[in-house]
RNA sequence: GGAGGUGUGGCCGAGUGGACAAUGGCAGCAGACUGUAAAUCUGCCGGGCUCCGCCCUACGGAGGUUCGAAUCCUCCCGCCUCCA
């Protein structure tokens, strides 16, 4: 095996610390980064991820991109399916027990994240393994010892599950075994740092007393925020409705980017950007000042989002239609169109088109005027739509679009 | 095993026999204002219809009492607390 070269520790100490909220700590990855500087090893960086909701969002590329960097700086990035804490499901304090997934059913997850995953990090570069690998292959013997090694005292200074002891509210038993399990594939991968969104602090740290009691260095904790949503105010998931997924079409990304608030876009260029921190405080400091319009800027995200997914080309694309569909009133390049027989009254027409869920629905949104038909306002729920070789064009509220041929038969 | 409590619309949470498709808040949708931003204001927010009205479905599930039940009774299910 061939020496590496490591960048200075300095330069890699900012780039890795960039958006960072936990550290533990620093200190100790400065030695390590030494370490491996000097020995020409590369650290060993572990990052688990649970297969039980195969679609990615930007949230979780802000955890991806921190396992770039480390990429970038030639160390060894362990992406680590959790195929067996998967079926035992990561304690949050909701009541929704989550379904045990099959082992098909995570492999065919773990197979679709690594689709998305690859957009961020270098496959070539990514060691991939899962945990079941030797969790499962633990057994009950092998579970118990491992129990043994921590204290209940100890698993309950985690915030949850003390707040939830304290307000009566159960914990399972087996939810106490999930840090465990997470710190145990830290043992097995002698990692070197493991890192993670900021909620789940207390598990990787659990990690690190492990890996002590097994007589092992214990790895640095580095945790990422939670990237906060669409709306602003929740952190970004997909049950929300206030995530941009990673596969979703450039417009979308696009038109969602442009859509949050100004406030938050100084965290999205930090997190989810490589543009250096000072530019980003600068434009800040120019954007309140009242010298830069906040929407270009915004456009400028929204342009590099679309191309850390699409390609340029493709972020030119949506920019254009952008300006062109809701800065100048225009139509979108490819509006779905449906064909219809006969004529129709405007408010079933609408939800026959799927431009409404029901019918009650379509006729409030043209009471309100919501509804326009090739350009003009329709406000007539009972209107007659009679058939026509070209197709009618409707635009329900902003953004919905469609277009409906009605056939004479 | 014993005693008690609780279960309401996407979420929180009122409602304890009729005026309840169910107060209020959040979320959502639409309009105005804009930069499809935020904030703000206004309206809507179970489904269907021939729509200032009517019909259907709905308050954990199944039965029952009643002219009438989310509200009372019985059984069942889930959740919680205390005692053992």
């Amino acid at each position: 095996m061939s020496r590496k070269e490591f960048p200075p520790i300095d330069e890699q100490m900012e780039l890795l610390q960039r958006g960072a909220v936990d550290l533990v700590d620093p200190a100790q990855l400065r030695a390590k980064l030494e370490r491996s500087r000097q020995t020409g090893e590369p650290l060993t960086v572990k990052t688990g991820f649970d297969p039980s909701s195969p679609d990615l969002h930007l949230g979780h590329t802000v955890l991806l991109r921190k396992m770039g960097h480390f990429q970038q700086l030639g160390h060894r990035v362990i992406f680590l399916i959790g195929g067996f804490t998967a079926r035992i499901g990561d304690p949050t304090g909701k009541k929704a027990t989550r379904p045990q997934l099959t082992s098909e059913e995570v492999q065919a997850n773990a197979l679709t994240y690594q689709r998305q995953v690859f957009h961020i990090l270098d496959e070539a570069k990514t060691v991939v393994d899962d945990n079941d690998r030797w969790l499962g292959a633990l057994g009950s013997h092998g579970m118990i010892r491992l129990a043994g090694r921590y204290t209940l005292a100890r698993m309950m200074e985690r915030e949850d599950f003390k707040v939830r002891f304290q307000e009566n509210r159960p914990i399972h038993l087996h939810e106490l075994l999930y840090p465990l399990a997470q710190a145990y594939d830290s043992v097995v991968l002698k990692a070197d740092v493991e890192l993670g969104g900021h909620d789940q602090i207390f598990n990787l740290l659990v990690g690190r007393d492990l890996m002590k009691e097994e007589g092992l260095e214990p790895q640095v904790v580095l945790t990422v925020p939670l990237l906060v949503g669409l709306d602003g105010h929740e952190k970004m998931s997909k049950s929300l409705g206030n995530a941009i997924a990673v596969e979703d079409p450039p417009r979308e990304i696009y038109g969602k980017t442009m859509s949050i608030p100004d406030s938050l876009m100084w965290d999205w260029y930090l997190l989810l950007t490589d543009i250096p921190q000072s530019e980003i405080a600068s434009r800040r400091s120019r954007v309140e000042a009242g010298d830069l319009h906040p929407k270009g800027v915004k456009q400028e995200l929204a342009r590099r989002l679309v191309t850390q997914f699409h390609g340029e080309e493709a972020a030119r694309e949506a920019e254009a239609e952008f300006e062109a569909v809701f800065s100048a009133g225009g139509v979108p390049e490819d509006v779905p169109e449906k064909e219809l027989a006969g004529s129709w009254t405007l408010t079933k027409l609408l939800t026959a088109a799927e431009l409404a869920p029901s019918n009650g629905e379509a006729r409030r949104l043209i009471q309100q005027g919501a509804v326009s038909i090739d350009g003009g306002r329709a406000d007539d729920p009972f209107l007659e739509l009679a058939p026509r070789p070209e197709p009618y064009l409707f635009k329900v509220g902003k953004r919905r679009f469609g277009r409906v041929r009605l056939t004479s038969d």
